[in-house]
RNA sequence: GGACGAUUAGCUCAGUUGGCAGAGCGCUGGCCUCACAUGCCAGAGGUCACUGGUUCAAGUCCAGUAUCGUCCACCA
């Protein structure tokens, strides 16, 4: 072995190269943006961590797939910046920490908002370090002095400018009305934040005087205020209007009847019970028809003082005594089993109550007509595209955005209610007085949605409400990368937030990335205890190995992709082929000078190996430009691996080791040199540090592989004329060691081989003796009038005939048993050719071109039959 | 109730404008050939879920069916 080579292990050891390379770039600054650098802006704002733990593999393959773009870019030439940064998550801390204090047997309340905030944001600064750790052990090259938080002081500015605005323009607003509450978390929840899910119930009917109803929340009964019928339903038209008096758990009540579109009379019996404080369609009937609310279910889920003398209980054990005791009053007309989704927190997954209260509104409806346009418009991009019309169809039923929150960790609302005259203000600063009496002020208590400032994210993070270079630079970013279960919560947000107060959208294209699902396809998730820690695989397999199996499966259009571990073990086998590829270059250099010219004409295999980069290089580029991550790493996993490696690199050994002229073998060093140097660079972003590590071996580097140009292609680089004639030598090649493999020859065997060229395959394979030679393990005779000698097997390439002699090696039997096979193969090409040019229609309609290739395809097939078929009698003669 | 997605090799999945069905893993046979056994060479393996339609030509387009999944939705 060369000694070269001896000094680098033959195994690569990523640990060691990837500590080493990351603080490095860090350190020479090569992350940070400037905003009046040269060059065109490419921007990403990542989509913020919650600061609720640790990563898991959606986000490694999120800020993989980010990482790759803004490699790429910034290699490029691009002014590129990536800004990193994480988000508060107000709902999610507070879940986290309240199970924290139960653990401790206490509450937040008997803690205090402020010793709780200073819990949190202890909490805040162990997250979001573990987070920010694991990001950069992922390789991810985000400008670490523009690191954001949601609650840093300037997006605290960002988020009450954003608020006083629109406060002041009149789309946000405080109202009572019906709202999501989770007794739980003890806080109001915007629409999106409830989750259903399918439960079984009861499903009660209950007789209300003459009328009978049926529900499935009994104990709202309380609160009924009304009972209703469709107008149009003649069954019951004789009571609308009426009051009736009607005997219940309560003794007598009193309750009107109304006639509303919103009651179904194919449902049930076509009549329902008004329960306007517990329910949203209720509470919308009760408003149309001047019911009453009696809230008769508290904060805290338990029955209320209104609830008489079922004050006090829970709620789902006032149902089962409302039950009984309608039972007992045989008030019951019968109970059915009933199947029915029930709203829960998204966070604690507590079933929610409808609830009124007063809480802060967005009207977003204005808001999500121009969101709307932007996306019609092409103004942003969503990709897939697919996503669009799920998009639209939210922005066309959007409804009021509830944003106050009763929770204590988040931006505080900056209102201001004054004590003495009851005036509210809202204010840019803190208000320490009433600002029309000079009364004593109190802030409202509560905070606002995670994302309301997650919503201002890609110009906050920029230095807005300033006007800064950044955001002149930089906004709107290009593109967004992030998951689909999002879409709503934040993308559509952040372009209403966006196109609202910068009057420019937030980004140019949006990327929804797939959702990451262990091998059994279950979504990866804390409670089911199925997440793999990624800092694990990246100890194990290396960071490269991990981003490079990531990159792989972000097909575009594909919702989920199920990562196994064998994935990340092809990956990591994928670095170590690279790493022993530049072993086998490296030690192979000595006489090697960067930048000497080489003489003479390039070899075939040179040409070819330079021509097929190309054409990788260009595959790259395009599939990266539609984010096809998938496919950009296939294009060059299958470039180094088989054209590289599996040919080239076997071919260029025979130049390295024997050849003749010493040009000859420059040539090759020439090439070795170049190829790998480039190769190197087309995958840095997707394996950013075995590149570098190699790129720094490689003789005449540069600083650091992380600024030196992304490939392009070289005028003249493709090659077809070479692409075509080492097509040539490879089937030839591989017709030969077909044989050998079917006729079990041992590979030590060197096999006599008789060529026939076709006349225009002869200068071709005369040109490329020693190749086929080598490569195949023969000794080549070419001879134009040759004919089959004894003993031998024949394969046909293209119009060539190969003899592979035999005699003395094997005996014909397989070889008879091979070319009936190939015989066989060649019928079946051969039958469905002839039907399809039978067909007049195709011959006629079809592009000429190909009918053409058919009609090739058909003669090639026949030839090649005919002279199996010659070669089959012939053994057949010669056995016996 | 709507909308969307999936169904392709044993497994996990690609397949762009309709024009020669692919990859990785696994499997079979042979190889420790001086970069790599995390490897090399060769091979087997397909009714592209089903039914119908459009077309010279359908995995690809259209209609429908089945199964699985996701999201949205104020039928109590």
């Amino acid at each position: 072995m060369n000694q070269a080579s001896s000094l680098i292990p033959d195994r690569y050891e990523p640990a060691a190269v990837e500590a080493r390379w990351y603080p490095e770039w860090e350190r020479r600054g090569y992350f940070r943006a400037d905003p009046d650098g040269p060059g065109q802006p490419f921007s990403i704002v990542i989509p913020p961590p919650n600061v609720t733990g640790s990563l898991h593999w959606g986000h490694a393959l999120n800020n993989t797939l980010q990482d790759v773009l803004i490699r790429m870019k910034r290699m490029d030439g691009f002014n590129t910046l990536w800004v990193p940064g994480t988000d508060h998550a107000s709902i999610a801390v507070h879940v986290i920490l309240e199970r924290q204090l139960e653990a401790e047997g206490r509450t937040r309340y008997e803690l205090g908002r402020e010793v709780f905030l200073e819990r949190a944001w202890k909490w805040k600064e162990e997250s979001g370090g573990t987070i920010i750790r694991q990001l950069k052990r992922l390789g991810a090259s985000c400008d670490w002095s523009r690191e954001r938080f949601t609650m840093d002081p300037g997006l605290a500015r960002a988020v009450r400018e954003a608020f006083v605005r629109l406060y002041d323009e009149g789309l946000i607003y405080r109202g009572d009305y019906i709202v999501n509450w989770c007794p739980r978390c003890q806080t109001v929840l915007s629409d999106l934040e409830v989750e259903r899910e399918e439960r079984d119930a009861e499903f009660v009917y209950i007789k209300y005087g003459p009328l009978t109803l049926g529900t499935v929340r009994p104990e709202t009964k309380l609160g009924d205020t009304g009972l209703a019928v469709h107008p149009n339903d003649k069954r019951y038209a004789q009571y609308v209007g009426q009051t009736l008096r009607i005997p219940s758990v309560d003794g007598e009540i009193e309750i009107r009847v109304v006639a509303d579109e919103a009651v179904d009379p194919e449902f049930g019996t076509g009549v329902i019970k008004v329960t306007p404080g517990h329910d949203p369609v209720d509470f919308e009937i009760g408003r149309r028809h001047d019911l009453p609310v009696r809230t008769v279910i508290g904060f805290d889920g338990k029955m209320t003082a209104e609830a008489g003398a079922y004050a006090g209980l829970d709620r789902f054990e006032c149902r089962k005594r409302i039950v009984a005791d309608l039972q007992a009053l045989g008030l019951i007309d019968r109970i059915e089993p009933y199947r029915h989704s029930v709203g829960l927190c998204y966070r604690c997954k507590t079933v929610l109550e409808p609830l009124v209260s007063k809480q802060w509104y967005v009207n977003v409806k204005p808001l999500a007509d121009v969101a709307r346009a932007a996306v019609r418009e092409r103004r942003v991009n969503i990709i897939p595209r697919s996503w669009s019309k799920t998009y639209y169809h939210w922005m066309d039923n959007i409804r009021p955005w509830c944003i106050s929150r009763q929770l204590w960790w988040g931006h505080r609302i900056p209102a201001w209610y004054c004590e003495a005259d009851g005036s509210v203000h809202v204010s840019r600063a803190d208000l320490t007085a009433c600002p029309t009496c000079g009364g004593p002020v109190r802030q409202d208590p509560d905070v606002l949605d995670t994302w309301f400032s997650s919503g201002l994210w890609p110009f906050s993070t920029l230095g807005w409400p300033d006007d800064t270079p950044e955001l002149r630079t930089y906004y709107p970013t290009s593109v967004l990368v992030t998951g689909y279960d999002i879409l709503f919560f934040w993308v559509a947000r952040m372009v209403m937030l966006g196109a609202h107060l910068m009057k420019e959208v937030p980004f140019r294209d949006v990327y929804l990335n797939t959702l990451v699902r262990d091998a059994e396809g279950q979504k990866m998730s804390k409670s089911k205890g199925n997440v793999v820690d990624p800092l694990g695989v990246m100890d194990q397999y290396g960071t490269d190995a991990f981003r490079f199996t990531l990159a792989g499966v972000a097909a575009a259009g594909v919702r989920d992709v199920r990562i196994s571990e064998e994935r990340i073990e092809a990956s990591r086998n994928f670095a170590n082929k690279l790493w022993n590829a530049s072993r086998l270059v490296l030690s192979n250099l000595d006489g090697y000078e960067p930048g000497r010219k080489t003489k003479g004409a390039r070899p075939l295999p040179d040409r070819w190996i330079r021509s097929r980069l190309a054409a990788t290089i260009r595959a790259v580029r395009t599939h990266l430009g539609r984010y096809r991550f998938n496919d950009a790493a296939s294009a060059v996993y299958q470039f180094v691996w088989h054209d590289f490696c599996d040919w080239y690199l076997e071919m260029a050994k025979i130049s390295l080791y024997r050849a003749s002229d010493p040009a000859e073998r420059g040539r090759t060093q020439d090439t070795l040199v170049a190829v790998l140097e480039t190769t190197l660079r087309l995958l840095h972003p997707f394996m950013p540090f075995i590149t570098e590590e190699i790129w720094q071996r490689l003789p005449a580097h540069g600083d650091s592989i992380m600024i030196a140009p992304y490939p392009k292609v070289a005028r003249g680089q493709a090659d077809a004329g070479a692409e075509r004639e080492m097509a040539l030598i490879m089937d030839t090649v591989t017709a030969i060691r077909n044989i050998r493999g079917e006729m079990r020859i041992s590979p030590a065997t060197t096999l006599g081989v008789t060529v026939r060229p076709a006349p225009e395959h002869a200068p071709v394979l005369a040109g490329a003796t020693a190749l086929v030679e080598t490569l195949a393990r023969a000794q080549l005779s070419l001879d134009p009038a040759a004919s089959r000698p004894a003993g031998s097997a024949l394969a046909v390439v293209g119009g060539s005939e190969l003899y592979v002699r035999l005699e003395g090696v094997v005996d014909l039997t397989a070889e008879r048993a091979r070319l009936t096979k190939e015989i066989a193969r060649a019928d079946e090409a051969i039958r469905f050719l002839e039907t399809k040019l039978a067909k007049p229609e195709f011959v006629e309609r079809a592009p000429a071109e190909v009918v053409e290739r058919e009609r090739e395809k058909l003669a090639g097939q026949q030839e090649v039959r005919t002279k199996l078929s010659a070669s089959l009698a012939w053994i057949g003669e010669g056995a016996r």
